[in-house]
DNA sequence: CGCGACTCCTGCCGGC
DNA sequence: TGCCGGCAGGAGTCGC
């Protein structure tokens, strides 16, 4: 579900209710999850006091002073905050109980989410391998073009790998390499420096869009603050198949690469 | 190692 | 109206 932008409103929305307050109790009312839950993760941020929300890639980092919870949203997961007490739906799976009489709650239908605890969690193996943040000034077209020497798999999927870059998921890889004008089906390898230049910029500035629309609502995302994301009404590319091009006004093309639907315009992008 | 296919799970939408 | 197939915003893992 959520990408980078939608994570990002998704922490800053909880963000103002958890900082300085401390958790009360966490009750898990589902354990499978993406990976089952640790036994005990319940009992080790219990009385903890939450010191700062940060993120790293689509991880949500919940930091406290008895170790970080580290929140996945999966496919079809969010956050939201509730008032201690609010009956729980089949697939609120978590609520963090708070000082305050609020409680973080975690909805996951798919169950694709994640939650670990870890005292240094940026040495997780889940968190160890990942590439750049893609809004960092380490994340650069010189360092995109590096990663993709000899490189055959398509542009599309390349840029999708989080060991490559972070939180750039299916919506947003369309957009940018629309607005960059490259073909996803292109081997990353055979596109220049001066082209990777330019869709480390496109990157950048679709996620910062999308970060300051309050992420892309498709069906039900909403950010912790209950609000839809309005950046479905900028996209160019993802959704639009037969609908005009902004540029050239051709139909939009609609491909699968890598089992996930594509969408380009083939006169704008070679 | 790189690459492509497969997998986890539930909900929703469009077509018949 | 109701049923069914296909598809969905992620990403680790496996086999070649």
């Amino acid at each position: 579900m959520p990408e980078l932008p939608e994570v990002e409103t998704s922490r800053c929305g909880i963000a103002p209710y958890l900082e300085g307050h401390s958790i009360r109790e966490v009750i898990i009312r589902e354990r499978r999850l993406r990976w089952p839950v640790s036994a005990g993760l319940e009992q080790q941020l219990a009385g903890a006091s939450i010191e700062t929300v940060g993120r790293r890639a689509k991880y949500i980092l919940i930091n406290t002073s008895q170790g970080t919870a580290i929140l996945h949203l999966g496919m079809s997961g969010s956050v939201f905050i509730v008032d201690s007490g609010t009956p729980a739906g089949v697939h609120d799976h978590v609520d963090i109980e708070l000082s305050s009489g609020k409680a973080l709650r975690f909805r996951d239908p798919r169950r694709f989410g994640s939650l670990h605890c870890s005292r240094t969690p940026l040495e997780h193996p889940l968190l160890v391998n990942l590439g750049p943040e893609p809004l960092n000034d380490a994340f650069t077209g010189q360092y995109l073009w590096q990663r993709a020497r000899g490189r055959k798999v398509a542009i599309k999927q390349f840029i999708m790998t989080p060991q490559v870059v972070v939180g750039v998921g299916n919506i947003y890889a369309s957009e940018a390499l629309f607005m960059a004008g490259i073909h996803p089906k292109r081997a990353a390898g055979k596109v220049s420096l001066l082209r990777y230049e330019r869709l480390a910029k496109t990157i950048k500035d679709v996620l910062q869009r999308a970060i300051k629309a309050g992420g892309t609502t498709l069906r039900d995302f909403y950010g912790g603050t209950g609000e839809a994301g309005y950046f479905k009404q900028e996209l160019a590319v993802y959704g639009r198949e037969g609908e005009a091009c902004r540029n050239c006004k051709n139909a939009i093309t609609a491909i699968v690469l890598g089992q996930r639907s594509t969408f380009y315009c083939k006169v704008c992008q070679r």
